[in-house]
Formats: C-alpha cells, sequence, structure tokens
DNA sequence: GCAAATTAGGTTATCGATAACCTTATCGGT
DNA sequence: ACCGATAAGGTTATCGATAACCTAATTTGC
C-alpha cells in the first residue's frame, strides 16, 4: 500500500524551480504582466500546468491590496427576489475574475453590521449592499470606511455610497394606488407584515395610502409585525382585513406570494375575484401568472438590477465613470384579479 | 474645509502602541487565545474599539493557514431550488464565522472546474458542491487536490468527498411512476429539456421510464436540449407531445415550473385537468400549490438540505464524526392534478 | 558604430497577522 | 529560602505572493 502521494504543496517557488527560473518570473507571466519572452512563458506555463498549480490569492492579495471578492449583503438568499438580484450579480461579476461572497440580513440591522464587519474584514474589492434596512450606526461608520466602491440597490429613495440602483417603492405604492382609483375601487385595504424591518416594503405601503387618501378615500390597513411575508399569511391577513371592513372592494398586497395565498383562500371562502374583491400584488414573480389565475402587480426586473449593480461595480473598478443614480422602474402588469 | 481625515489605516501595530503593549497581545486578546490578564485584556478591547479596528482576515488567513470561508458551487443562485439550498447552507455557517462564496455553473462542467479553480485559489475552509453535473477530469483533480472537507449535495446517486447529502432522483422517478400507474394511467409521457447537462433531472427520467417500463407500457418522451427549464416551455413540448401522442393521459415534467406553464396552456386550450390529462411535477416549488389548481408533485426539503450541508461542514472542521451519506428523501404531494 | 532605449529577468522589502518559542514575574510547597 | 510550576506577555520567523527597483543583454536610431 503506498503511502498516499506526499501533498507536497506548490508554490510559485516549485513552479519556478521547474522552470528554471525565477519565482518572479513565473508571477509576472501567471499574471501577463511585466516583459517575459514568449519561450520562457512556455516554459513556466507548461511547468505550472504540469504541477498543477493554483495560486494563493489570500497571499497575492494581501500583497497587492487588490482582492479578488466582492461583498453582497442582501435580506435573503433564499427569497426569489434576492436570488435573482444576486445570480444577476454574479454572472456580471465573475468574467472580470471576481468572486461573489453574500450575506444574508433578515431584514436586521444588527445583523447587518456584524455581516459587514467581517465581510470587510476580507478586504472586498468592492460591496453591494441592499438598501431598505434600519442600519445601526455603527454600521454606516462601517460602510464609510470601506475601501472600493460601494453600490446600494433596490432601494432609490435613500441614497448612499457612490452607485444607487434601484426604484422608488413611494412611487411604486402610488402607482398601484392609481390602477385601484382608474378602475372605481373605493373601500380599498392594504396587508403586509414586518414593515417595521422593510423599509422599502413600508414606503409602499405609505405611498399607497398617501395617493388613496389624496381622493379623500382612506384606507383600511392589517398590518402584523411578526408574520412573515410569505403566502401563508395572505389568508389570516385577508380573514381579518374582511372582518373589520367586509365591504372591502380592492386589497394591495405586499408582494406577490401573499397576493396569491390570499386568492387560494379567497377562492375556498366564495368570494369572487375581482367581481367582490380585486387583489394586486407586487414584484412580477413567477408565481403571479399560474394557470387560470393572472395576479395584477408591479413586475421589478429583478435580474436586470443586480446586473446593472455588477457592471456598475467593474465599471467602477476600471475607473469608468458609472451614473450615480439609476432608477430601474417595475412595469405595471394588468391580470385579471382587478 | 477640512483635509478629509487621514484614512489612516489601523492595524494590530496601532491598537497595540495605544493599548502600550505588543500587537502579539492584541492578536491574543481579539481572539481569545494564550494567556492574558483580565486588566490588560479590557484595555486592549478598548483601544481596538476606539481605533474601529477591522482584522485583516487575509493576512491571518495566510498566516494561520486557516481561512474564514467556504465555497458553495451550485447550478444557479436564482433558481428557487438551489437559491433556498444556498440560504440554509449560509444560515448554519455563519455562526461560526464562515462566510460564503458562491459559484454558478449553469450545469456546465467547463465552467465548473474555472470556478473550482478560483475558489480553490482562495484556499476555502471547504467546499459545498452540487452533484449530478458533468465534471471534466481536471475538475475531479481539482476537487481531490482541495483543502478541507469537501460536502456533495443534491445528487445521492453519485458519491465523491466526505459527506453526500441528498436523493436518489432516479428513486424519485420511479415513485412518481408508481404514482401514475396506481392512478390507472396507461398513455404516460414525460417532458423535460436539457438533460445533457442536469443529470439529476435526466436520472429521473431513466427512473420513470424503467418503472413505466417494468408493468409493459411505453413512455412518449418529449425532450429538447435547448429549451429552458421554465415555465415557458411547458406549453411549447406539451403541444408537441399531444400531437405526436393525442391519446397521453398523464405527464411527467421535468420540474413544478414546466408542469404549472403547461397547466396554464392547457386550460386555455380547454383540456380538462386531470380528467383528460393528468400532470405532476418535481420540487414542492410554492407556485406548484397556487390558488385553484395544485399540481401534484414530490417535495424536496431544499433548506433542509442546505442546513444539513451547512451543520456537516461545520461538524467535520470541528472534528466531529459525520455520517457520510445522508438520504434526504423528497415527499409525495398529491394535489388535485392527477 | 556608439549612446540611448528597450527587453528580459532577478533582488529585496513588504503586506498584516499568527505559530512557536522565549523571557520574566509570581506563587506555593516543603 | 530555594525550586519548579504557572501566568502574562514579548520576539522572531514565517505564510505566499507582489511592488518597486535593479541589472544585464539586446536592439534601435542616426
Amino acid at each position: 500500500m503506498s503511502k498516499g502521494k506526499p501533498p507536497q504543496k506548490v508554490r510559485l517557488t516549485e513552479v519556478a524551480q521547474r522552470a528554471g527560473v525565477s519565482s518572479m518570473t513565473v508571477s509576472k507571466v501567471l499574471r501577463g504582466t511585466g516583459s517575459i519572452s514568449e519561450k520562457t512563458s512556455e516554459r513556466v506555463k507548461q511547468a505550472a500546468d504540469e504541477l498543477g498549480y493554483v495560486p494563493n490569492s489570500l497571499a497575492g492579495s494581501l500583497s497587492s491590496k487588490k482582492s479578488t471578492f466582492v461583498g453582497v449583503i442582501i435580506p435573503s438568499a433564499g427569497d426569489v427576489i434576492f436570488a435573482e438580484i444576486l445570480s444577476g450579480i454574479n454572472e456580471r461579476l465573475r468574467p472580470h475574475g471576481l468572486n461573489t461572497l453574500i450575506g444574508e440580513t433578515l431584514f436586521d440591522g444588527v445583523l447587518e453590521e456584524e455581516i459587514l464587519r467581517t465581510m470587510l474584514s476580507l478586504q472586498p474589492a468592492g460591496l453591494i449592499i441592499n438598501g431598505g434596512i434600519n442600519r445601526t450606526e455603527r454600521g454606516k461608520v462601517l460602510l464609510e470606511r470601506r475601501n472600493g466602491p460601494l453600490i446600494q440597490i433596490w432601494d432609490a429613495d435613500d441614497s448612499c455610497g457612490d452607485v444607487n440602483i434601484g426604484l422608488s417603492h413611494r412611487q411604486a405604492g402610488r402607482r398601484m394606488a392609481r390602477h385601484f382609483l382608474e378602475r372605481g375601487y373605493s373601500s380599498i385595504g392594504y396587508v403586509g407584515t414586518e414593515l417595521q424591518k422593510d423599509i422599502c416594503a413600508h414606503q409602499r405601503f405609505l405611498g399607497f395610502v398617501e395617493r388613496i387618501e389624496e381622493t379623500g378615500l382612506s384606507v383600511t390597513c392589517e398590518i402584523e409585525a411578526d408574520l412573515p411575508r410569505q403566502a401563508s399569511s395572505g389568508p389570516v391577513l385577508t380573514e381579518r382585513l374582511l372582518q373589520r371592513a367586509p365591504e372591502t372592494d380592492a386589497i394591495f398586497y405586499l408582494n406577490d406570494a401573499m397576493a396569491v395565498g390570499a386568492l387560494s383562500w379567497l377562492h375556498d371562502a366564495g368570494v369572487s375575484v375581482p367581481g367582490k374583491l380585486a387583489v394586486a400584488g407586487f414584484n412580477g414573480t413567477s408565481l403571479a401568472h399560474t394557470i387560470r389565475t393572472r395576479v395584477t402587480t408591479l413586475d421589478v426586473p429583478r435580474r436586470g438590477i443586480g446586473e446593472a449593480a455588477g457592471q456598475a461595480l467593474t465599471d467602477i473598478l476600471q475607473g469608468h465613470d458609472v451614473a450615480p443614480h439609476q432608477r430601474i422602474d417595475p412595469v405595471f402588469v394588468a391580470g385579471n384579479t382587478s
């Protein structure tokens, strides 16, 4: 039985020896800097290949003070919305040799601060962070202490960092209010959860109510701080709202998931949609357009936001100019629920 | 106008000076190792705090040969399935001070190899990688050359690394076949895409067909290599399949999204489900249970797989024993489409 | 044909932190 | 009082790669 290969690590030095050059030369060849003849360059590459050399980026970054990853801080990687943004970001970063480091805040400012701290300790080349969160003071200080570009996404209302890419959630709320008003609904409701944490959702709520109230109407709200922002919360809150205000003829939900959850319950409860009650959501997730029921919603170009953010980051790193404010507006999608 | 603060970087040395100790002492205090008196410990902590010291993990990792991140390689972070797995992993890693580095292969072996290379260069403390991909030979070599634990997820059929957490997709395919047979369907179809890339989906397909054929029946397949694995492909392929085999009375789809897409089309086309045609998907995504139509599917505990993977990784890092094979079976969910 | 410019490659000093090892005090026990 | 054990903290040598600078050999221009 063999002793197993001596896991003798391969460093620049080992490659250099095999190619008969200095380690600096290898470093230059592998990064394509400096001037090295075609011949030795080939020899070095071959040596590296034969030894299966894998560079140690930690050492490299420490020395060059240029790291190869970008921190991306979002509320949750499991939420379709942010998952798609994340994917869009990563798609644009990887071709530039940048790795994506993720952090999930769960909409919690304290957790965000903690994440920021550990991320900054990794000396990221840049940071992409989701707005719309109750940031701690120390969190803000950490953000300023950063090196490299800072892109804030999702929330266009709250500016911070070099570039801001997102939408005005307040305007989005107003947009949906306008739709309800144009349709002539007059007993209007709103259903949401966790607005104390998710500032963007809160802004949508405020914009919605604001617009409705401008017409003299009022909005019946059912807001529960502790329920999840998911389908399951839809039925619960809808039922509560309808008990308090049975005359309600239209409800705007925090997101599509809750709207769809509510629709399911409304169907079972025999409430016709939109005959008796209109329903609208937010996000434009694929689940909003399923089968017979297509939820009226505002479709946010999620992947597009991510791509724009990744692009902005690499552009800045390359010294290009980037528009500091990029509005990416949601698109109104008329379904058959309103 | 002030010149702006000299962004004088704070290193261990600066903290040490302010606290009147050596930098080694600061290092020990901040990591809680070595023996330092309560008094100096306090003094050091305060100094670090006042200066807003943020450690440089790159230097730390280089020196200690222990990095603080884990590479997670999945097909796509934007796909609900893997997004939830990713989130589960991250949830378990962060409390241990481990950061999650993501890589998206898009089911492409060559891309996977490239990602592996850059990930390994960051000296990750461990690796969690999705199975069911056509791995390149060099990719396999890279995986062996790694340091630290390697957890493979999603695909229990193909073992590799220290721990394997996932399901047998072949079994899953057979399970759904059994359901169709029990219901007495006899003209059975299968619809899928990209099976050449997604080995797991291919396994489900094989298991499904295998089980059906055991009864002497055959399966009409509509498989298109180049269409996306999304809702939009459902209608296209369903229409094609029904043209070729109008008598088909049940179809198993590659995933829920395609099944739901198909349902929408079937409804418009006036095909009653499950009266004339039964439909089943795979994954148990929330979109499968919307409103009036609840797709029959196999629900995979996605977050659970992620959590188990994260847990296994940290367990191994702490020297604990971990079961090398953890089967996480999907749960059959009877909807009203079959 | 010779000085200047360019090419090809090597030397040396960090980057910021930690492992491993050392040096003093301080404290009991006998 | 003396010796070994423990506590508290400091010294030194890396970790693996790169920036910055330097040297020698060619090439180029006129």
